[in-house]
DNA sequence: TCAATAGTGTCTATTAGACAGTATACC
DNA sequence: GGTATACTGTCTAATAGACACTATTGA
């Protein structure tokens, strides 16, 4: 659409100093996946999910942990901005992402209104940062509740949201309230409490519901493994995001139009060598967010 | 998460001015279905998808159409903004809404930097705006073409998007380039020409691809419905949101456990009356966004 | 009566679930 | 040899697709 003359004049006096601007962070939910230790030599790894977190150095939540994110630089993109702040504060540059969700609840950031657009950034174990701190990430539901009304329902969800690596153990509970009556939806959730900076937990546990929805229907989940892979690598992978067990026959059936065989096989374990495959390309998934 | 003495000192001394913020707006792409008109008074009715446009009676995009949007106001909530502002400009009160994208790109807005958290409205035929033009949507693929590179592809799709009534007759074009190589992946969506204001071509396109996404797996579609339907209505809704007819046998197999038989006939319709469901309470899709 | 939709029954094909069984590498 | 994983085969159950059929209504 080409301007006006009309709104190129208009665009010469326009100033935007008459409406009151609010603070734009972007905040990145980084996760990845990776092996545990095992004691037996033939034992093969457990998988585990981990988000990146940085110990604030500043208020306001100073020594709190927090996600990786900055305010936004207004002469670049959102995306830019975003893996620029990656790369400086953790030293990330290669990662599958996208926009989450912008949160912009008033009392989100106590020292005055920001919005923050978020970010879910996936890598696998190859990736390392440079600096913050991997948490394993456990999160499960602790109460459910559903109550019938006459033209829809009240669902509301409890779930703990549990952080913890060798040294520390962050927690935050998350309260999910789902109301229907009639053609009104609405969705709330709410922090019971947190041990991290802002509403960052809810971030988190927004991220993870989307992994767990897309892992269903899309090929996100081939973002937290290695490109070159087992099939029981990529199940392990499947099984810790759908927080469920999978038969194997069955598992590599439903994958065999998704993966391509490759002539490496991984060898050295103790047991019948396994061969390595990589995402088929001619496979997609199309969607947009 | 409690603040910290420090945290409250420095929070006194906190000043935002520092920062250079963005201009932000909310806009809606509100959607509702229709029935077109028969000449046959046996004939069933189409279905038809609309979109909700107002002509832009001030620079920039004077003259233009446009999406019910406006700047935020920093006292109230994003959603609560969107709410008052679609009450306001167009009259509308109910609906099923949910946050869709924020699109951030620095040229969308020839007067500065401005971020618009949209939002994507359905509504029903019942429901009538009292302000603003409703528009037909008709969103069409005109070519597909897809190269595999040695560790990944570049896919790139051209969608026209049509919105059309009586009097205006309004397009636009979308490109949509997938590129992934390794762990990189890579999207983006280039407006090729729009007759629309800003890239608000984009968010309608946006919208629909989610609205047809959402209608695989959740209940999203009953939301442009009618509370009671038959469900040849729901078929309709259904075929015209996946863009393919299906076959009523399986579709009433396959919905049966999401809907919820009334007492209640259709009838004066020149043939069998028929059966008027609802959405069953009990039935739920959980999905966060 | 008949055009047009409402709704059912059923055959077949495909996909999902369960589980037994064979293969093989390394200590 | 024994352990642990890799991989295949196959039976059954559930779901999806196709299509023929019966049931009703109002002009």
């Amino acid at each position: 659409m080409k301007l006006s003359k009309e709104d190129q004049t208009f665009l010469e006096l326009y100033s935007d100093s008459e409406y009151e601007k609010p603070s734009v962070t972007v905040d990145s939910v980084v996760f990845r996946m990776v092996d545990e230790k095992v004691e037996n030599y033939r034992k093969l790894p457990e998988k585990k999910l981990q988000v990146l977190l940085l110990k604030r150095g500043w208020p306001p939540f100073q020594n709190c942990y927090a996600l990786p994110g900055t305010f936004i630089d207004l002469q670049f993109e959102l995306s830019e901005t975003m893996k620029q702040c990656v790369k400086n504060k953790v030293g990330l540059e290669n990662y599958y992402y996208e926009q989450l969700f912008t949160f912009g609840d008033k009392g989100r950031d106590p020292r005055t209104r920001v919005l923050s657009v978020s970010y879910m950034l996936l890598t696998n174990s190859e990736a390392n940062a440079t600096n913050g701190e991997w948490f394993d990430v456990n999160i499960v539901k602790s109460a459910e509740q559903k109550m019938l009304t006459p033209d829809g329902y009240t669902l509301q969800q409890n779930y703990v949201v549990s952080l913890f690596n060798n040294n520390q153990r962050l927690q935050g509970e998350i309260e999910l309230l789902h109301t229907k009556s009639g053609l009104q939806e609405f969705k709330q959730i709410r922090i019971v409490h947190s041990s991290l900076a802002f509403d960052h937990i809810k971030m988190i546990f927004f991220a993870h519901e989307r992994l767990k929805n897309k892992a269903e229907y899309t090929d996100i989940v081939f973002n937290l493994i290695p490109s070159l892979f087992t099939l029981t690598e990529l199940k392990l992978a499947y099984e810790l995001i759908l927080g469920e067990k999978l038969l194997d026959a069955n598992f590599r059936r439903k994958t065999a139009k998704m993966v391509q065989a490759t002539n490496e096989f991984m060898t050295g374990k103790g047991h019948r060598s396994s061969q390595l495959f990589r995402l088929n390309p001619n496979w997609n998934t199309s969607n947009l967010d």
